[in-house]
DNA sequence: CATTAATTGCAATGAGCGTTGTACTTCGGC
DNA sequence: GCCGAAGTACAACGCTCATTGCAATTAATG
């Protein structure tokens, strides 16, 4: 039996994924997908049903990918510490460096907040699993890994990789225009002065 | 000269503005605007040219209202501190308690960040300083008052507001699910652990 | 090479929607 | 009560687009 020919699959979802990223659910039109993807519409609608099944596939696809990247990456540069300060910073420049790769991907994120009021709930919540909550226990889990070492002092070690996030990279997308170093390192000063054990005892 | 009968202008923007934030520039359609407000399609021709015309007027006029009610929020709540960290957490609750007035705006705002590849960069730039821009100025002239009378250590004060407003209502945000309250006493605590000349130096 | 599943091209259908023109109605100020 | 501006109702045009059916074609596997 022949398998999927080549690799239109993958394809299909990285050209639905751009598509969607840049025009939304409802503006990206079937037409525009196929064309991007190299793909035929009807192969489209064999594949996936409709419009709605092909989002959806895309939606989870995506998140899985780069959230996988993400934890790579926390793997990478969290696992040993030289250097709080110096390897923080490390970090959240990695997060926020959006290669071209990962940036579709976050537009597509602003996409579904958008327009979550007519996504499935049960996509949401999966999405999330799949996605964000996932990362953010990766973090944390390196953040409890090096308060057991003395590190950090920390009370819920999900709620500070919540926070390390938001002074990081959420910070930088929530200023455009301002320097991404800046930000960061300013973030990650905050973070240490309130979870450093040297400098602060909460 | 006959003025404007009754408030239809008032009634279209408020109407455009919910319809617009729960669909998306795209999936709006006139029709269903023009029901929610009450007003008929032609009126909104005959007023905005076509649709990106309204759209665009909505933006600005949402934006700049909000902006006024968080500017008087900060007045009020930060102008004069009795202690810091309560002061603060009411201040981050009443900010993220979006009253069903101001939730439609934050709905058109995720809207306009998900479309933004295909809103003009003269509105969103106007958006900007009509609306994001001016609060973070505004909170962070209060946050440089309270640090001049010695109540905080700060360095730049804007991206101290922006750090503030990230730890509380942005984290907020960030992590649906999990009880604001609670977020937001975190993030204040991370906050002052950083700002607070009592505990840090930075 | 033969088989078989995957893929494609194409035409057609039907719905939704932005936009306009026109004639009609309603209101507020004089 | 009159007038002009503002608002309305309605039909029509043209375009985009999701979706489907069908016949033809391709390519991997045996």
């Amino acid at each position: 039996m022949p398998t999927a020919r080549a690799d239109k699959q993958r394809d299909l979802l990285d050209g639905a994924l751009r598509v969607f990223a840049r025009d939304g659910y409802s503006r990206a039109s079937i037409d525009a997908i196929a064309e991007a993807a190299g793909v035929s519409t009807r192969t489209i609608y064999n594949h996936y049903g409709d419009k709605a099944g092909l989002f959806k596939a895309v939606i989870l696809d995506s998140a899985t990918r780069v959230a996988d990247h993400e934890i790579a990456l926390a793997d990478r540069l969290l696992a040993h510490i030289v250097d709080l300060q110096t390897d923080l910073v490390a970090f959240g420049l990695a997060w926020s460096a959006h290669d071209p790769a990962t940036a579709d991907h976050f537009a597509l994120v602003r996409q579904i907040q958008a327009d979550s009021a007519h996504i499935d709930g049960e996509i949401l919540g999966a999405w999330q699993e799949a996605g964000p909550v996932r990362v953010r226990g990766a973090v944390a889990a390196h953040l409890k890994a090096h308060a057991a070492a003395g590190l950090l002092h920390i009370n819920d070690e999900n709620i500070a990789a919540l926070q390390l996030i938001q002074l990081t990279a959420g910070s930088v997308m929530a200023a455009p225009g301002a320097r991404p170093e800046r930000i960061i390192r300013a973030g990650v000063d905050t973070f240490l002065a309130a979870y450093q054990p040297s400098t602060s005892y909460s």
